[in-house]
DNA sequence: CTGAAAGCGCTAACAA
DNA sequence: TTGTTAGCGCTTTCAG
């Protein structure tokens, strides 16, 4: 169907050896032969086959995204960035989103390999045995970006995600919030929920406020956990003056359900978020969010798995991320009138 | 570096041919030897390579898709519909996300034609001549999904355009309102930015209600031109009681500046999205939207591309979706204090 | 039922 | 400078 270098070569009067060769730049071809070589191209509109360099060249120019939710802001945010990055490096990328179907990250290894990627890029929290043992069995270098699951030796595009905790709490806390509720994220499958949730508690211990037991909730990191976790809240006792949740989107949940309780952020109640996603300018009030650099790390995550890919030197340390409190309207100075 | 069908076969004791076959499921193999044969890719970790088997067998199950942009919540759930899709027969997607990039998408068409994918998805209506060329040159299965671009002879999977903007108009009338403004998009490249506008037009006119053209205004579908739009809106001389803007996001960027102006949804004026994404549910007030099935049309879009590829027919024409309108709390009906 | 060998479209020695 | 030829890893006749 499509043209082969045949019949580029037989339509030049040259042999295949010498089109190989203007296709890949190389010197030593009279100027003649080229621009033969090239018009015939031109006129067979030919495109050389990726599936048979790829073979005699042993690269494919491959790499391999798994997302756990792409119709997120934060990874689609994330993946885009992937995608400049592997764009501008003329590397393609093979993408699955695995919404919630962890059989769906098997297979796709799986597919990875069959491909023969150079190289994968994990977004995705849940990791089992079964599905670690086959990434290291693929041989292949792997990176996870934004996510660091717990016991597992490869390296992680990450912020610190303590300090970012630490440093959001101590933010209210300095607003004069006491009762700062929280609304964590899974605390199995991911470091992060562990590490916020103890940046948190710290951020509290250290300043002096009393820890309540009844104002920390988990949530999935998603819009409607964030909603639910916030029902919760506010039947507590004591209603907090101000929420912690460690996604935007769980905090945009929180901040709709206190709408639709008929309280106002952040008049009743403030609320800040993490991430850094589009969200925080979209929403009303505008989102006070502990930012993480989601535009960067998608850069950042690509040009290290790309410099193994060519050194062959595994990463071995994770790379830290600068976080940044970025204020907008959903947070206010506490009024002392309580 | 992978184990090969050579491997395989050596580790096995049998020939090439027959692994091969028990990989290809073929009968004829002694039971015997498809267990010595599986158990040898177990203990090699062997998996094979697409790569080759592409070659040999002509085909690639790739799909090559153009998404405008991955971080809307549009597109990122048509990708999403058809990554699933396609993961179910066994496609891979090829994702190129050309924010703004128009070259990128000329770029990425070469890539595509190189990596002889079977069949692309074009979600971008910005499509120039030459890149029109290029697409007929490359002789494989094109798709559009969402959109329509003008004068192009590769079906589409859309709304009528014409009669979702016709309804949502007619909706709004029914409603009380008289002064409705009407957002719209691109009106050069894309038939929807036409036809949505006409159906708005033609809505007035049935009922008789009469055009200001002070309150037409024209955006590029993303949320920063619906706020700005809103704007110029807000200064006309007689202030809209309603807004239709043709996607969802523009009409968050709408009630944002109407917030921001101290103004109240759908209080004094009542917004209208289009699209049915998301972000309908997520804002406050929940915003009352033309609805698209933007989760099926990934599918569909999917299985048609595939219906094409199979079958080698060309599809001529476009798939209608229904619209259908989803109503929420930002339009209500219009107080006869006025 | 099983295996030997040709060939998919290309690159890379090796010769000329 | 150019061309011949041997593979890359697999499938698929064609024989046995």
């Amino acid at each position: 169907m499509q043209p082969k270098i045949k019949d580029v070569a037989r339509h030049a009067g040259v042999s295949v050896t010498t089109v190989s060769r203007v296709l890949n730049g190389e010197k030593y071809v009279k100027d003649d032969l080229k621009l033969k070589v090239n018009r015939a191209i031109q006129e067979l509109g030919y495109a050389p086959s990726h599936i048979a360099r790829s073979l005699v060249r042993n690269k494919t120019n491959l790499i391999g995204v798994i997302v756990p939710d792409i119709t997120s802001f934060f990874y689609a945010t994330i993946l885009s960035s992937i995608e400049e990055a592997a764009s501008e490096n003329d590397y393609s990328l093979l993408v699955c989103n695995i919404s919630e179907d962890i059989d769906k990250e098997y297979k796709y290894l799986n597919v990875f390999q069959e491909m023969r990627v150079e190289g994968i890029i994990i977004m995705h929290e849940k990791i089992n045995e079964e599905i670690r043992n086959l990434i290291h069995k693929m041989n292949v270098p792997v990176i996870f970006s934004s996510v660091k699951p717990i016991d597992q030796q490869f390296a992680s595009v990450i912020v610190d995600d303590y300090k970012a905790a630490y440093d959001a709490t101590k933010y209210l806390i300095e607003l004069g919030h006491r009762d700062i509720a929280f609304i964590g994220g899974d605390m199995r499958d991911i470091t992060s929920g562990q590490n916020r949730y103890s940046g948190y508690r710290n951020a509290l211990t250290d300043y002096g406020v009393k820890i309540i037991y009844e104002h920390i909730r988990f949530g999935d990191y998603k819009v409607r956990s964030g909603y639910e976790q916030m029902q919760e809240l506010l039947r507590a006792k004591r209603r907090p003056t101000a929420v912690f949740a460690v996604s935007d989107d769980m905090a945009l949940g929180a901040m709709n359900c206190i709408h639709d309780q008929g309280l106002q952020v952040p008049a009743d109640i403030s609320v800040m978020g993490f991430d850094g996603s589009q969200l925080t300018e979209l929403v009303r009030p505008t989102l006070t969010s502990m930012e993480q650099p989601i535009h960067e790390m998608g850069r950042v995550t690509m040009k290290a798995l790309l410099q193994h890919i060519s050194s062959g030197e595994f990463l071995e340390e994770d790379i830290i991320m600068e976080h940044r409190l970025a204020e907008r309207q959903s947070c206010i100075k506490l009024e002392q009138s309580e």
